[in-house]
DNA sequence: GCGATCAGAT
DNA sequence: CACATCTGATCGC
C-alpha cells in the first residue's frame, strides 16, 4: 500500500496532513515534541490547550480549524503526483473541551471522521452541530462514516449527563458531613465540576495542572487549589481506589464519586441488578434511568457481591456520566446522516461488533451491498473488515473472538472501502486512526 | 540511555 | 463488558 494523503489521530509517517480529534492520550500516542511529520491540524480550543500536553511541540506546525468553516488542503496523489484537493470542516464533537469530528470531501468522497463524541437529543450544542453536518453536506451523500462504536450496543443505555450531574449533586448534598473525592481525567468533566460548584455554591478542589487547564478553559472562579477551601475535590482517576478511600476515613468520613461511562460498573448490571448499589442507593429512585435496576437496595443480600465489591462499595458511587454517546443516540446520529457506509473506529480484542450489525438497515443506497460483499469475501475466505465481524449471510451476528494468532496478523492495516485504519493494538484500545488514500476505491 | 510499545492496574 | 490514564517492564536502536 502507497503512501496517504490524510491521517486522523495516527501519526506513523506517510501522510500530508495529520488531524487530531481531541487531546486525551489515547489518541495522542505517538505524538512527541520531536513531531515534525507536516502540519497537524485541530481545533482552536485544542491548540490553546496543546502545550500544556506537549510543553516543547513546535506550535508553528499547528494549523486551527474554526468549527463550522470549511478549509482547503493542496495536497498531491500519492498514486498519481497530480494535485488533490481536500476540503475538511471540523464540528464539534461535544465529548471533552476542543474535541472535533472532521468531515473531509475530497476525490475519494464524502467522508466523516467522528473521533469521540457524545450526541445528546435537545442539547443545544448537538443540535447546531446537527445543523452543520446537513449543511455541510448539501445535497451529497456521505460514503463513509468512522464513527466512535464505543457503546454501539442496546445494552448501553444511559441518561443526559444533565440528569447524571444532578445524581452527583444528590450524593454530595445527602453527605452533608462527607468530604467528597471525585474522580476525573485531565481533560474533561468540566460542566459537571461547574455544575456541582455553581449549583452548591462551592469551589471545587483540583490538582495544580489541572486548575492551569481550567483557567484555560476560561474557568476562574470556581477552582481552587486550596485544600481548607472545599470539601469536594477532584481527584486523578487513577489514584481512586479502595485503599485511598479507605485510608482517608480513618482521618474523616469521606465518599468517592466516580463519573464514568458505563461499561466498568456494568458487571453490577448484569445478573444481579446492583448497579449505583451505593451506600446512597435510594438516592436514585428519581433519577434513575433504568427502572429495573433502581430497586437495587439489597446491598447486602447474598447474590454474589465479592468482599472487594462490598468495600469499593461502602465508599465508592459509581454515576453513569460518559462523555460517549450511547447506543440510541449513536443511532439518532446515523439516522441523521444516512451514511452509505459505517467503520468502528474503536475495536477491542474481546467485543468487536460491527456498527452495521446493528445500523446497517440505516444505510444509504448501498445497504444491501454489504451483505453481497461479506458473501463475496467469505468465500474467498477474507475478512475484510476484520475480527469480530459477522460471517453470517444476513442478520449479522456478533462473532466470537478469532484466535490470537489471526488477530495479530491483522494489527497493521485494515482496508475498508478505501479508508485505512490503522489497528495499534487490540489488546487496548489505541486503534484509533484512520488514513485516507487518494487511489484506493471507494464504494 | 531513550523512545516506543506492552502489560497490568485503577 | 472497558474509560483514560499511570506505572513499570520490555524491546529496539
Amino acid at each position: 500500500m502507497e503512501s496517504g494523503m490524510i491521517s486522523v489521530d495516527k501519526w506513523s509517517s506517510g501522510s500530508q496532513a495529520y488531524f487530531l480529534t481531541h487531546l486525551h492520550a489515547d489518541h495522542t500516542a505517538g505524538l512527541s515534541a520531536a513531531w515534525r511529520r507536516g502540519p497537524l491540524f485541530c481545533s482552536r480550543l485544542t491548540a490553546k490547550l496543546f502545550p500544556c500536553k506537549f510543553p516543547e511541540f513546535d506550535l508553528s506546525l499547528l494549523r486551527v480549524l474554526d468549527i463550522g468553516c470549511w478549509d482547503t488542503l493542496s495536497l498531491t496523489s500519492p498514486s498519481s503526483g497530480s494535485p488533490a484537493t481536500v476540503y475538511v470542516k471540523a464540528i464539534d464533537a461535544r465529548h471533552c473541551p476542543g474535541s472535533v469530528m472532521f468531515l473531509f470531501r475530497g476525490e475519494f468522497g464524502c467522508m466523516l471522521y467522528t473521533g469521540d463524541f457524545r450526541w445528546e437529543k435537545s442539547v443545544d450544542g448537538t443540535n447546531m452541530g446537527s445543523t452543520m453536518l446537513l449543511d455541510a453536506l448539501e445535497d451529497h451523500k456521505l460514503d463513509s462514516l468512522c464513527l466512535d462504536n464505543t457503546y454501539c450496543n442496546p445494552k448501553y443505555s444511559f441518561p443526559s449527563r444533565e440528569v447524571a450531574a444532578r445524581q452527583v449533586v444528590d450524593i454530595i448534598t445527602a453527605h452533608p458531613d462527607h468530604d467528597i473525592i471525585i474522580g476525573i481525567d485531565s481533560l474533561g468533566k468540566e460542566d459537571l465540576l461547574l455544575y456541582i460548584s455553581s449549583v452548591l455554591n462551592i469551589k471545587i478542589w483540583v490538582w495544580p495542572e489541572r486548575l492551569q487547564i481550567m483557567h484555560l478553559l476560561g474557568f476562574v472562579d470556581n477552582f481552587t487549589t486550596k485544600t481548607t477551601l472545599t470539601r469536594v475535590r477532584a481527584v486523578p482517576r487513577y489514584s481512586f481506589g479502595i485503599d485511598t478511600l479507605e485510608s482517608l476515613n480513618t482521618f474523616k468520613p469521606t465518599i468517592g464519586i466516580l463519573p464514568s461511562g458505563l461499561p466498568w460498573a456494568m458487571k453490577y448490571v448484569t445478573g444481579n441488578k446492583r448497579l449505583f448499589c451505593s451506600p446512597s442507593a435510594s438516592l436514585n429512585n428519581k433519577t434513575n434511568f433504568r427502572p429495573e435496576i433502581s430497586n437495587c437496595s439489597k446491598i447486602q443480600d447474598s447474590t454474589g457481591a465479592s468482599a472487594d465489591d462490598k468495600r469499593y462499595y461502602k465508599h465508592i458511587h459509581v454515576v453513569p456520566y460518559s462523555d460517549h454517546s450511547c447506543f440510541v443516540e449513536i443511532q439518532e446520529f446515523i439516522e441523521l446522516l444516512r451514511p452509505i457506509n459505517i467503520k468502528g473506529i474503536v475495536s477491542s480484542s474481546s467485543s468487536y461488533i460491527d456498527p452495521r450489525y446493528y445500523f446497517g438497515h440505516l444505510c444509504g443506497t448501498k445497504q444491501a451491498s454489504w451483505r453481497v460483499h461479506q458473501k463475496l469475501e467469505n468465500e474467498k475466505g477474507v475478512d475484510m473488515i476484520g475480527e469480530g465481524v459477522d460471517k453470517v449471510e444476513g442478520a449479522p451476528v456478533k462473532l466470537e473472538t478469532p484466535p490470537m494468532s489471526g488477530m495479530k496478523r491483522r494489527l497493521d492495516h485494515v482496508d475498508f472501502f478505501g479508508i485505512r485504519v490503522s489497528r495499534v493494538s487490540l489488546l487496548r484500545r489505541l486503534s484509533r486512526g484512520a488514513r485516507i488514500s487518494d487511489h484506493e476505491e471507494l464504494v
